[in-house]
DNA sequence: TTCTTGTTGTAAAAAATTTTCGATAAGTTT
DNA sequence: AAACTTATCGAAAATTTTTTACAACAAGAA
């Protein structure tokens, strides 16, 4: 299964890192992979309030979720962040405007971007940020 | 000038949508341009200060010269937002992280993109947010 | 079990952001 | 210029977000 397989890969980064893949953790991770859409750091906070886990431990959680390359962020329409499961590796998120849905896609023809940067302005380039806007096939239907 | 014609058209992009172009409004972006490594809201408040401009001025014309266009936002390492000043249109930031300096580039190739994505997922691509990340030519000297 | 160490929640503190409102300044009309 | 109208401003207060401190707790090792 799709969940198991992250829920092993997350055990192991923690334990990669040397911290504990605790309760907490994992239900905090398999909140934000139950929300396609994404979620802020205070909606997470407001999601696990009543299974008894503190917005302290989320801002924690959330941040080493994201430094293990598990959750990453996407800015909503007020440019807030909003975080969304992923499952390690670099990847980017395509944004429907119209659910919020959120698809992660890879990055073909970046590396060929990177080099044209290089070439054009000196930069050595070594990492992007990209995100990408748009219409999903079933908001495209519910509109005709 | 360069400087000169930016304040131009931030004249007339105030005027048209019924703003008044006040001192104040003029002060900040001067601040934000005269910093290409950009500025976060609460450096650009301190910035200002001396000048007898409070930091709720700051917030307002921060959020309204964005969405004229003429001030972006990028991520620093901590995926804090700082503003830097821009002339409208579309265009991306490309980050030393070195010195901070970011240099606009627009996006050749980016359309290209949409129609690939477009095709491999049914989405409809509208629009994009893109930083890119790497090393400035001065920086390079400087290490060698 | 005992020891050691990482983790958690609560409460408090600090920082960031928004709201309210009277005073002020800019642009218009007379 | 003076009077008028309305956007804008800054200070203070309120709210929200994020961080810090610390005692209790839980997990793994010996």
């Amino acid at each position: 299964m799709e969940h198991d397989e992250a829920i092993a890969g997350l055990r192991e980064a923690f334990q990669t890192i040397g911290k504990r893949f605790t309760s907490q953790r994992r239900r905090i991770w398999e909140l934000f992979a139950a929300h396609p859409a994404g979620l802020t750091i205070s909606e997470a906070a407001e999601g696990v309030r009543d299974g008894g886990i503190g917005h302290t431990t989320v801002y924690r959680t959330v941040k080493e979720l994201t430094e293990l390359g598990y959750l990453q962020w996407v800015h909503d329409r007020d440019g807030e962040h909003r975080y969304i499961a992923g499952r390690g590796g670099h990847s980017h998120p395509l944004v429907c405007r119209g659910c919020g849905r959120v698809l992660l896609i890879d990055c073909q023809g970046m590396s060929t971007l990177h080099k044209l940067i290089a070439v054009q302005t000196g930069f050595i380039v070594d990492g992007h940020h990209l995100e990408v806007f748009g219409t999903c096939p079933d908001c495209q239907a519910r509109r005709g």
